[in-house]
RNA sequence: GCGCGAUUAGUCUAGUGGUCAGGAUCUCGGCCUUCCAAGCCGAUGACCCGGGUUCAAUUCCCGGAUCGCGCACCA
């Protein structure tokens, strides 16, 4: 394929290349919203898993892990079932589906929808002989289209899927409480499959029916919601915020202010909020992406999720689908807690001050990326075609590959042999390196760079002389020669700038 | 889920109711090669799935899957 600057050569290479494949399982025809990583884009998410786990710990985030299915009685106290179970309408002709909430409102503006049942909707249709308007057949039936999965456990219980690893993690709480020696804030975060029944999946891992989710919570008193012991670290960093407000107005460029300034204009409300907004923006920065494309957006009041008081999403300019959210940074306030406390018939009010016999259910914030719209908007924000070369300029420590070594030529067998040894010599020392020897040099660069390799280690005829290789660098492709001795050593160095 | 269009090697594509489905690139093997997709020789590899029409279907028809666009949906 001809390699331009285009969306065509960027969803070619993240085939070819073995990032993303899909929709899996490919040789079955494919399954819409399911895709698989190949061994380089499973080699980049480790390296995102692991920068992120070590940012949460550095931050005072202790990790859990809970399962993937859940009991109903979970998704009907966090709301999840009342409020992902959509009615529609099918149209017994056509088959055409209507959400049918959205119908009445239209077509019987004068009826207040909110709170009816399914039988009550019926009743209307039959009422107001209400028909399809694509073809006339009078509607019939209220069905249920939930995007939840639900499966069957054990004896015929019904479970779900979770649609959020968020709520498996709150369910934790009296054990976190415990563990954490009742010292609040909690931070914990949970990384995990998370499971929704897409109507019509589009945009390929954008909006998958299996995805992965990487959440942090902040179980919290709202007085420490208030004064919160970290905020002034973080208070002058300037972040690209673009309220609610601004965009009533039409604006749709953030504006670049401080978070204390943000906090006294009432853009935010809380300073332990805007602490969650930082770690989101720092989050996502670290990973590389530019600046100018990160705008932290608010939600409307109609747009928050049921549980929200206030949403912000994270967002990522691309050139394929516009601004695409990786992360939600909710307010969720009590409202998970004190619904599981009610459900499970639990006492989830703690201490959390000083005054033992003050008591209150813990406010929740919650930081929820997506990981693989982060790859997705990864690659393709650090993909970039020079003259006819593929770059993929990826931060070292992200790239599949550390490093390649590469013998200048092939057919020199003590070139070979000190190639193979100094690749050998950089596993020892546990640093990822590819050998390569098939084509010529040149060639064997393109490919690196292609997969976002930072430096290629070059044997040449000097090699064998001096016991020196060359470090050539993938963005400016200049070289500089070392000591093979020192290599793993300059190459760590490399890492950690 | 609806409407329109599409689906041919790993990738990008050409083409056809009937001989071996063509090209580019990639990949692999060999030769050559003293640093950025060089060259030469050779090789592997594809008509989305199911049904129908037909002597014969990758090609035409129907259904399904998937993708793209629009509508709807998107806690």
């Amino acid at each position: 394929m001809k390699i331009e600057n285009n969306i065509d050569t960027f969803n070619s290479l993240i085939k070819r290349r073995g990032f993303i494949w899909g929709p899996s399982p490919e040789v079955y025809g494919g399954f819409a919203g399911f895709y698989s990583y190949g061994p380089a884009g499973m080699a980049l998410k480790n390296n995102i898993l692991d920068l992120f786990r070590r940012e949460c710990r550095y931050f005072g985030f202790g990790e859990v892990e809970c399962p993937t299915i859940m009991p109903s009685i979970v998704w009907e106290a966090s709301g999840h079932l009342e409020r992902f179970i959509d009615p529609v309408m099918r149209c017994n002709k056509c088959t055409t589906l209507y959400r049918a909430d959205k119908f009445f409102q239209e077509n019987l503006p004068d009826i207040v929808i909110e709170g009816l049942s399914s039988k009550e909707m019926e009743t209307l249709i039959k009422k107001h002989n209400l028909f399809c308007p694509k073809c006339g057949t009078p509607f019939e039936k209220i069905e249920e289209y939930n995007l939840m999965l639900k499966t069957s456990v054990g004896n015929n219980v019904t479970a779900y899927l979770r649609p959020e690893t968020a709520t498996t993690t709150y369910l934790l709480f009296n054990r976190l409480d415990q563990d954490a020696r009742r010292q609040y804030p909690i931070k914990i975060f949970q990384y995990g499959k998370a499971y929704r029944n897409e109507i019509s999946p589009r945009q390929g891992v954008l909006r998958m029916r299996a995805f992965d989710q990487f959440e942090l919570q902040l179980f919290i008193s709202k007085q420490q919601e208030m004064e919160f012991e970290d905020y002034d670290e973080i208070k002058n960093k300037k972040l690209p915020l673009l309220c609610w407000k601004l965009q009533e107005e039409g604006v749709n460029k953030p504006d670049l202010i401080s978070l204390d300034e943000a906090l006294k204009n009432k853009i935010i409300k809380k300073p332990a909020y805007a602490y969650c907004l930082y770690i989101g923006y720092y989050l996502t920065e670290i990973l590389g992406i530019p600046q100018e494309l990160i705008r932290l957006r608010q939600h409307s009041i109609n747009e928050r999720a049921h549980y929200a008081d206030d949403a912000w999403d994270l967002e990522i300019e691309t050139r394929q689908f516009g601004w695409v959210e990786i992360c939600g940074i909710h307010d969720r306030t009590d409202y998970d807690l004190r619904r599981h406390a009610e459900f499970s018939k639990q006492n989830f009010e703690v201490s959390m001050g000083s005054d033992p016999n003050l008591k209150e259910i813990p406010q929740v914030l919650e930081i929820a990326f997506g990981i693989d719209r982060i790859i997705y908007v990864l690659l393709e924000t650090t993909f970039n075609v020079e003259e006819g070369r593929i770059n993929l300029k990826l931060k070292p420590n992200l790239a599949p590959n550390v490093v390649a070594v590469f013998p200048l030529v092939r057919n020199k067998e003590n070139i070979r042999n000190l190639a193979l040894k100094v690749h050998r010599n950089l596993l020892e020392n546990r640093i990822g390196s590819f050998y390569d020897t098939a084509g010529s040099i040149g060639k064997r660069y393109r490919r690196q760079d292609e997969l976002g390799t930072k430096w290629c280690i070059t044997i040449d005829y000097e090699s064998l002389d001096d016991n020196t290789v060359t470090i050539r660098e993938r963005d400016s492709m200049d070289q500089t020669r070392v000591n093979i001795s020192d290599l793993s050593e300059i190459i760590k160095m490399k890492q950690e700038e």
